[in-house]
DNA sequence: ACCTGAACACCGTTCAAGT
DNA sequence: ACCTGAACACCGTTCAAGT
């Protein structure tokens, strides 16, 4: 068989497979072959539709973030209340897919639902009174945040195994080998902790702003 | 030639060679052979030396982690100027050798220098007064932070092309294509402003931890 | 336009052979 | 013990050939 009547790929197909293949057995494991042979074609078929396997990765990376609500910025003025909600909303999206995490890190510059997110985060800042320079920061540094706390689970770290942490080389870790059971919990609370401080210590920054220029 | 007198190789000239490599031209120019080649011996001679290639990139890792500062750890109850101080050299140390990060995220629990990181970190909070489980979630949102802050520089993912911005699009995002120029200032004001939020945040948790114990 | 098989220049890793 | 070349089962990508 040569061209199909109908086309056998789409973007869109492509993407899923791919997006269900980096779900199920990691990134590691999508090769344009093995992809190609999970949609029932042959490898270079997949050229005909994106030019590279980083551009199905990236298409992959941009479905996980256009899953973010971004729909507390246009809300009004309760940055606060927004920045938790879009945090969460970020972790739940990028936990649901811990895989792609990796890859979505390289840079979202290029990618729409990456800008989209930005803009709202920018635009909600901006309108709820922060200058311009300060709002770029608060989208930058929630995503240093959420990126690596989706990206590094600080428990996985630690493995099932007294042995492997001697006292007299680690005289503090005598229960780490626990966290491997706790782990989910360890990460959320270290993700809602974090989150709340950051935004805690935000709003002392918002008001220090408005006390010097009111 | 086969075994030489002297062995060409040592598990130390191998990471030293691999850190060039990675710093030189990325995670992805890393492979069995060019690092041979660099060395001047054959693809395979690394497996006398290490197990496999992620064993190299991991000792890697730990050498990029041990020149993180920890001696604030030690010194006294001020966990704040030492959560502050850790921030910025941990940041300091992968900042340093950006390409080794991504995979330098993927888990340090079984590497000596981040053990000591943690154990560092969890001594020092306890010290100050942390209940353990608040002091493992501290090092965990620390590490989050300055990760994430390393690993996806923000501004990075703008290009320097104002075309790729229609207001259309992005309402908010009319000079992003600056952004490309100020990346650096972008991410070093973005760390700033949120480790010093953090680290306020926490601040606030504190007093009112010992507010309810006291 | 959209698929195929063959081919190119690579991979990580194993292994028998050499000293 | 430590290096070598050959080999295995893979890669991403190109390309001429088919409809």
């Amino acid at each position: 068989m040569a061209r199909p009547r109908k086309p056998l790929l789409s973007r869109e197909r492509i993407v899923s497979a791919a997006l269900a293949l980096v779900d199920a057995e990691g990134l590691q494991s999508v090769s344009t072959r093995r992809l190609a042979a999970e949609l029932g074609v042959s490898g270079p078929s997949l050229y005909n539709h994106f030019a590279t396997k980083d551009e199905i990765l990236d298409a992959v990376a941009d479905t996980v973030v256009a899953q973010v609500d971004l729909s507390m910025f246009d809300g009004g003025p309760d940055w606060r209340a927004a920045l938790l909600g879009w945090g969460r909303s970020y972790r739940a999206a990028l936990t649901a897919h811990p895989h792609i995490v990796p890859f979505l890190a390289q840079g979202p510059g290029r990618r729409p639902a990456g800008l989209r997110m930005a803009d709202a985060v920018f635009g909600g800042m901006t309108a709820a009174g922060w200058p311009p320079a300060h709002a770029t920061r608060i989208g930058a540094l929630m995503r240093y945040f959420v990126a690596g706390s989706a990206l590094g689970s600080f428990a996985r770290g630690f493995v099932d195994d007294a042995s492997a942490y001697d006292p007299a080389d680690y005289p503090h870790l005598g229960q780490a080998h626990l966290l491997a059971d706790h782990q989910h919990r360890v990460d959320e609370g270290a993700f809602e902790t974090g989150l709340t401080a950051l935004v805690d210590g935000l709003v002392l920054q918002y008001q220090r702003l408005t006390a010097i220029g009111g």
